[in-house]
DNA sequence: TTGAAAGCGCTACCAC
DNA sequence: GTGGTAGCGCTTTCAA
């Protein structure tokens, strides 16, 4: 009984070489080279024979073995490393990359850091041995020092979400200080002087921003910073859950709270739901997530754009492949504060 | 006013090469191959002096030079094309696939197909001239005859999430039908006779699928199928918004909905919503979404297992590359059904 | 307009 | 143990 479908043979083929098909087309490989490159000064008789061949061989040109030889032996790939390909975060970031890169004939070995240092150092090396052309860096190790050799050396390398430490180069970050000093400010104007702040690892700068936007907005109102509503170190939903019902559970709870950060927003909703206290206590939270507005309240927060952050790293690196010597620049990326209900409710009289 | 941080010239310096670390040590080439390796026959001291010498000029080795030459001609890189990185469920597809596939010394060529058949096999191509040893498909061509070439050379190609069409290949796909009928069977086992289905393009076989299993379960339970409840061809949260709407407006509205697709069933949360008919209107969702038990019912849903499926395809791609020559097999990931409310409102009667 | 030869950085093979 | 030489598939250079 035969199958519909063409069944490929599972034997594995040697790959035909730019030598087969020059010698199917009957002409030198330097030929097949300049047909296949596009280049100037073949007759379009040859061209066109040259092209036959190619086809009837299916061949593609060896894209490794040519940069290899090529001028500036550049292999037209970039590494990029984030967070976590699983997380929307870092999968926005990568999309904006993507955007900027293949366009221009880049493509992207992507890897995730998945929370170990160690793994930030393996995949770069993984990546230098691949002789990428440049990398984008999402990075957790507590500093960068091991990159120095190679940024001498001139590989571009820029940093995005956190900046980098040890080291001086390109990055592009978010708004982390002014976006959580917005989102403070904003339970503030509503009325709030016991304002919560639930934070990520101190180890991580974004978290560090985000507590002294914090701190920053207090302090602009004249409110008194009080230790004891500030819980950073926060790594999961479940310990922000809990996190936040033990502070629910003070003497005197805080009338409003400001989540630093995406998994610590959402362990707040559920602690705030197992209180039943979501239309009591205000919530503002740092970043977004879909739905948001679906919930009861909706929740307020301010907002990165992490494609757009994405994009601008891809762009910046494509200027330093270009050649650009300028100084390394930080760009920051600026939030946005969308209210939609748990960042309006007012404070107890 | 200097800086503390060691700012890196932007001149570019070239890369030293083994012959550079051979020198530096005073030993041949070849010896530095040996011994950057790992392999057998080197003495201690000769072994220490190159160590040495590629710590002093900070020398990689050349993976894109060594591969070339290296038997097989492999370049222990995969391809991976996903719907988008920035979706969620393709990351996790993405994150699936690295797992199994860095420690196993392979890197991953990431990249979005973006609901574009040309981009598909632009990205391919580009991945073929990059001579992947292996691909990682999700398609949205018609039909991917174009792989045929390539398949028949023993090229190993596993499909993720939506199966190959017009070419016999493995694949990991998740089990569209059979969440599609369990979803609608929990609605009718709640009394629901008027079930509508809400689906993506009917160019997707997994959408196809997924109304498949609808009709099925309306058949195994003796229900009529009418269809005026489906529609199909929804490919944003605002058309599926629109739809059902229009669904609810009708002289006979359905009392529940089966939303065949995340997006989808974002428009249809929204459109309940508008219609106050949330706690009335039953709802079950293929695909989980974040904080879907936060909503107010919780959404109810059938869930794949993205990271499964790319753990599976990055699996059977490593069996390939060994060199298994079996006949092509498609694996169905499970789904899971969750209840959170949505889908257990009970038919009015 | 065309192609032969050298060489990109490395490994396979074989001599010492 | 060690290292030269050939060659992976291509581009560069240069001569025809």
């Amino acid at each position: 009984m035969s199958d519909a479908l063409p069944s490929p043979p599972a034997t594995r083929a040697p790959r035909p070489t730019m030598r087969d098909v020059a010698a199917l087309a009957r002409v030198g490989i330097k030929t097949v080279s300049r047909v296949l490159n596009n280049e100037p000064n073949v007759s379009p008789e040859t061209a066109e024979r040259v092209h036959r061949a190619a086809a009837q061989l299916h061949y593609e040109i060896n894209s490794v073995a040519g940069n290899l030889r090529r001028s500036g032996n550049s292999t037209k790939t970039v590494g990029l490393v984030v967070g976590h390909v699983a997380n929307p975060f870092s999968g926005h970031i990568h999309a904006g990359v993507e955007e900027v890169l293949y366009p221009q004939g880049y493509s992207v070995l992507a890897a995730s850091l998945d929370d170990d240092a160690e793994r930030e150092q393996r995949l770069v090396r993984e990546f230098l041995r691949r002789r990428v052309d440049g990398l984008i860096l999402t990075t957790i190790s507590a500093e960068q020092t091991y990159l120095l050799p190679e940024l001498s050396r001139g590989l571009p390398v820029v940093f995005v979400d956190r900046e980098p430490c040890g080291v001086t180069a390109d990055a592009v970050v978010g708004d982390n200080a002014g976006g959580a000093r917005e989102a403070t400010a904003h339970l503030i104007a509503h009325g709030h002087r016991r304002i919560a702040c639930l934070a990520d690892r101190d180890s991580l700068s974004t978290s560090v921003h985000r507590v002294e936007g914090y701190r920053l907005a207090l302090k602009e109102a004249g409110l008194p910073y009080e230790p004891e509503l500030v819980t950073t170190n926060i790594n999961s939903a479940d310990a922000a859950r809990a996190a936040v019902t033990a502070l629910l559970a003070r003497a005197e709870p805080p009338t409003a709270i400001f989540t630093a950060q995406n998994l610590i927003t959402i362990g707040g909703i559920h602690a705030l739901r197992d209180a039943g206290l979501q239309h009591t206590v205000a919530l503002m939270s740092f970043d977004d997530f879909t739905l948001a507005d679906a919930l009861d309240p909706g929740i307020s927060c301010v907002t990165q754009d992490p494609r757009s952050m994405g994009a601008l790293a891809g762009r910046k690196l494509l200027e330093r492949l270009g050649g650009d010597d300028s100084v390394a620049s930080t760009i920051v990326s600026p939030t946005t504060l969308i209210a939609r209900g748990s960042g309006e409710i007012p404070a107890p009289r």
